[in-house]
DNA sequence: CAAAAACCGACTGATTCCGTCGGTTTTATC
DNA sequence: GATAAAACCGACGGAATCAGTCGGTTTTTG
C-alpha cells in the first residue's frame, strides 16, 4: 500500500533520540518511555539497526545504545532501507525474481526511476539535518 | 513495507495497454490475456480507475474500456494514488489522525518531504512518456 | 433472444504487521 | 560473589491487508 511501516518510523525516532543524546549511552527503557514506543517492539527494531552497524550497544548494567558514527554521516536512507527490507518497491526488481513479461514490459524502467528518486531523497538528508532546530 | 502493490502495477500496465490502443474500445478480456493478469482482479482495479474518471467504459456486447483523456494529460500519480489509497505514506499524515507526540516530533516534517518528493516524481511523468519507445 | 461485456459484493487463503512474552547472557555495583 | 540492570534471542498471536476467486446482475449489440 506504499506505506512506511511503523518499524521505520519508530526506528527513525529512536535514531533522532540517540542523535540528541550524543556521547551518552542510552538504555532502551529511556528511549521507549520518552518516545512512547513499546519497549519490546523497539528492541527488535534497534537490534536490526545494530546489525547494520548504525548503532552500537553496551551490555549489562549501565549499558545501552549509542550511535556508531556522527549524525552528519548517517543518511536517513541507511536507517529506512534495512528496516523496510531491501526487497525493492516492486516485485520485479527483487534480485531473484524473473518476470515472464520483461521483454514487453514498459513499466519496469518506470518503477526503477521511482525507486531511484526515492532513494536519492532519502540519502540527501542526514540525521544531523533532522535535529538542527531552525 | 514501502512496497507498491500489484494493484498499482497491474493498473499501470492496463493504462499503458489502453494508451497504446487509443481510439479503440478494449474489452477487459483482451487486456487481461495480453498482460497475463487475472481477469477478475483486473476488473476490480480498472473499475476503481473508472470511478476516478481516468477511464471510461462502454457496457454490453462490443463494449470495453478506453482512456477518458489523452495520455499526455494523464500523470502517473493520478493512476497510482487512487489505487494505493490516499492514506499517505505514514499514519501521522492521514487526515483524521492526531499524533499525541506531534509537538516534539521532529520526523513528521521529514515524512512530509518524502511524500511530496514522491508525488512530484509521480506527477512529472505522463502516460504518454511511458509509451514513446525511444 | 442470445451472447458479450461491464458491474457488484461477498468470500477466502496467505502474508505481513505490530507487537507480546519468557527466557538467556553480559556487566556494573554493592 | 550476589544482585540488579541492561542487551540479546526466538517463539507466539491477533489483526489487517493483499491478491484473487466466485456467483450473480445489468446493459448493449447483433
Amino acid at each position: 500500500m506504499l506505506k512506511v511501516s511503523t518499524r521505520s518510523q519508530y526506528g527513525l525516532r529512536a535514531m533522532i533520540y540517540l542523535a540528541r543524546h550524543q556521547r551518552e549511552i542510552c538504555p532502551l527503557k529511556d528511549i521507549s518511555k520518552e518516545e512512547g514506543i513499546s519497549f519490546d517492539y523497539l528492541e527488535k527494531i534497534i537490534s536490526k539497526l545494530e546489525k547494520t552497524g548504525l548503532v552500537k550497544a553496551k551490555k549489562g548494567a549501565r549499558g545501552g545504545y549509542f550511535l556508531a558514527k556522527s549524525p552528519k554521516k548517517i543518511k536517513i536512507g541507511e536507517i529506512i532501507r534495512p528496516l523496510e527490507g531491501e526487497k525493492g518497491l516492486v516485485k520485479c526488481m527483487a534480485g531473484s525474481y524473473r518476470c515472464p513479461m520483461v521483454k514487453k514490459c514498459l513499466s519496469k524502467k518506470f518503477w526503477g526511476k521511482i525507486q531511484n528518486a526515492l532513494n536519492s531523497v532519502l540519502d540527501s538528508i542526514t540525521l544531523a539535518d533532522l535535529i538542527k532546530t531552525p
